[in-house]
DNA sequence: CCTTGACCTTCCCATCGTTGGAAGCCCTAC
DNA sequence: GTAGGGCTTCCAACGATGGGAAGGTCAAGG
């Protein structure tokens, strides 16, 4: 079949397909002597397989160590689940970012009257600035400069 | 000031702070003769206004809005707080959608025995791929396409 | 005076996953 | 044989950030 079949029976788009043979993810196919791409059914499994482990948001690096673990049928299954639980753990630490932002962020809309008044506690928040989250920064920077950093004196800034 | 004092002041990187000027952010701040850029800490204000809005998640366009609000004294706290709203049901969306993710990865990881053997649930259900999330995109495609795209019989495929 | 080193400038490239478009060939149905 | 779709490749963009090169500038110190 040609690829916007394979894409069609997938869910992977063709535009997907070519761009992960391009990067690797999957190996390039056989053509037609037009230069089409030829899927057969075991591709499009494959395709599946991607497709599955990208809504489970996998990175491509982390769908390319399940395609492998897939296809190695003397894998240990704790090899599997050690990268499923790693990723797991990734997906925990993003959404508790997004939590402390989501919970912040309404409690300060809480507070805001939300009428016709100028004063809003959001806007107050976002101008005061340097906070906790907004303070961590010093100390990365303070590291990231290899130190020795601190409050010297600047030019004639 | 120089640029990289008011980096480090704001929390916002010379890079990013030439960025956000590059992309209308923020207004182009005056010049030394040499060409060096100059902040006043009002501009170190606003950078650090910008640096917790980051913080939230807010977009560049989030931001550009959230500024806007912020100069605009006469503006209602209705608007300011509309706008954190539609934030924070961004966040609660991206929210669920990861955590769907590690729920069922989870779910999976606990039914994967993680031990010499090779067999496991996690990758099975990668293999088998067609299931509900996996499915939606078969109405979205037909959508997309405009229809009338249901399996009608491709060429020599 | 000249060097040193930290700073600044611009410009290009890379990331990550995905989509869009353009130009042009191929295939099939009518 | 022509219209229309599908296919090909390549180039670009999104968002936010970082890295680095090549070169100008500034302050301090020998």
């Amino acid at each position: 079949m040609n690829i916007g079949q394979a894409a069609w029976r997938s869910g992977v788009s063709a535009k997907m397909i070519r761009h992960y043979e391009s990067i690797g993810l999957i190996a390039p196919v056989g053509r037609t002597a037009a230069g089409y791409r030829i899927y057969a059914d075991s591709d499009v499994h494959t395709l599946r397989f991607i497709r599955r482990a990208r809504d489970l948001g996998f990175s491509v690096d982390g769908i390319a160590d399940m395609l492998a673990l897939w296809r190695d049928r003397s894998r240990k299954s704790a090899a599997v689940k050690k990268r499923a639980l790693e990723h797991v753990a990734d997906l925990r630490r993003k959404i508790a970012e997004l939590e402390t932002m989501a919970r912040t962020l309404s409690e300060l809309a809480e507070r805001c009257h939300g009428d016709e008044r100028p004063d809003c506690p959001i806007l107050s928040d976002l101008a005061a600035g340097a906070r906790a989250s907004t303070l961590a920064h010093f100390d990365e920077f303070k590291l990231k400069k290899g130190n020795g950093f601190a409050p010297r004196r600047r030019g004639r800034a």
